[in-house]
DNA sequence: TTAGATGGGATGTACA
DNA sequence: TTGTACATCCCATCTA
């Protein structure tokens, strides 16, 4: 690449920055149409010009119908009933994030953008929307990482691995978390929610964005103290899985299953 | 057997 | 300056 290109990306990755920390600073998730688009000359991923999200409610599916959430489904893990073992909490998600200041757009921000584009869907899809199950499309799955790269202002280029990696950071804190099907990828309910899309709601007085700590990962070394916190009974949660589908306690039943089959987690 | 997908530890970076 | 959260790098393992 020649200084000129190397130059003008700077500019660019100033100007996102800065467009970036603007919006997200008046609590806007607009996007500017610069980002994403190759300087002159500069090969790659033909990056789409933002369309405006439009998150109407009402184009969205109803989480009560068709969700399926079945990673966040408490496993063998739970306490048996009446075991009194120390409340386990687990950290509200938002997106306005609970360090103040905290304003960079983050990947799964991104995605979900992404997947109201008309323009990306020959690189991210639902799956199913109403669960918010997505996937990537094999042959452009690259052309997204690369736009999330350029996005974010990287030198190097962003990869699908590097991005599926970060993906999968998000499993513990449970924003999002890998489905067992190729190249797919499921919201967390409460994260759709707060972007706008999503309408299941917890169990009636609880804050949304909770998931069973079994399902963030096996080290959830900490968790930031001014986050909220909502530490669900096993049996809240069959009740808040049996009232949205049927399919949950199933779903569920199956995991019991196979965990107590191999011993081990899901 | 192999390419692609996935998992996870180590490390870098931004921010309060 | 330091601690924390998150992103990225890199390599091992899994799977179709």
């Amino acid at each position: 690449m020649s200084s000129l290109d190397s130059d003008f990306q700077d500019a660019i990755d100033v100007i996102q920055r800065d467009a970036d920390h603007l919006y997200h600073e008046s609590g806007i998730n607009h996007y500017v149409t610069l980002e994403c688009q190759p300087p002159p000359g500069r090969q790659g991923a033909t990056c789409y010009p933002y369309t405006p999200l439009v998150t109407s409610p009402v184009a969205m599916a109803d989480w009560g119908e068709t969700t399926s959430w079945p990673h966040i489904v408490p496993d063998l893990s739970l306490p048996p009933p009446g075991h009194s073992e120390p409340t386990q909490f687990y950290p509200v998600m938002q997106l306005s994030r609970s360090r103040k200041g905290r304003k960079k757009l983050r990947l799964f921000e991104y995605l979900h953008e992404a997947l109201h584009d008309a323009n990306m869907v020959d690189s991210i899809q639902w799956t199913d929307r109403g669960s918010g199950t997505f996937h990537f499309v094999s042959k452009n799955k690259e052309k997204l990482a690369e736009c999330w790269g350029r996005r974010k202002g990287n030198r190097k280029t962003m990869t699908y691995q590097k991005m599926a990696r970060a993906l999968r950071n998000y499993s513990r804190t449970g924003e999002i978390v890998k489905v067992r099907r190729k190249l797919t990828y499921q919201f967390n309910p409460a994260i759709l929610q707060r972007l706008g899309t999503g309408h299941l709601a917890p169990p009636a007085g609880h804050s949304v964005g909770h998931m069973p700590r079994e399902t963030l990962g096996s080290h959830q070394h900490s968790v930031s103290a001014d986050m909220g916190y909502y530490a669900p009974s096993g049996s809240e949660w069959q009740v808040w899985y049996g009232q949205h589908s049927s399919a949950y306690q199933a779903e569920y039943d199956l995991a019991t299953v196979l965990t107590s089959a191999d011993g081990s987690k899901i």
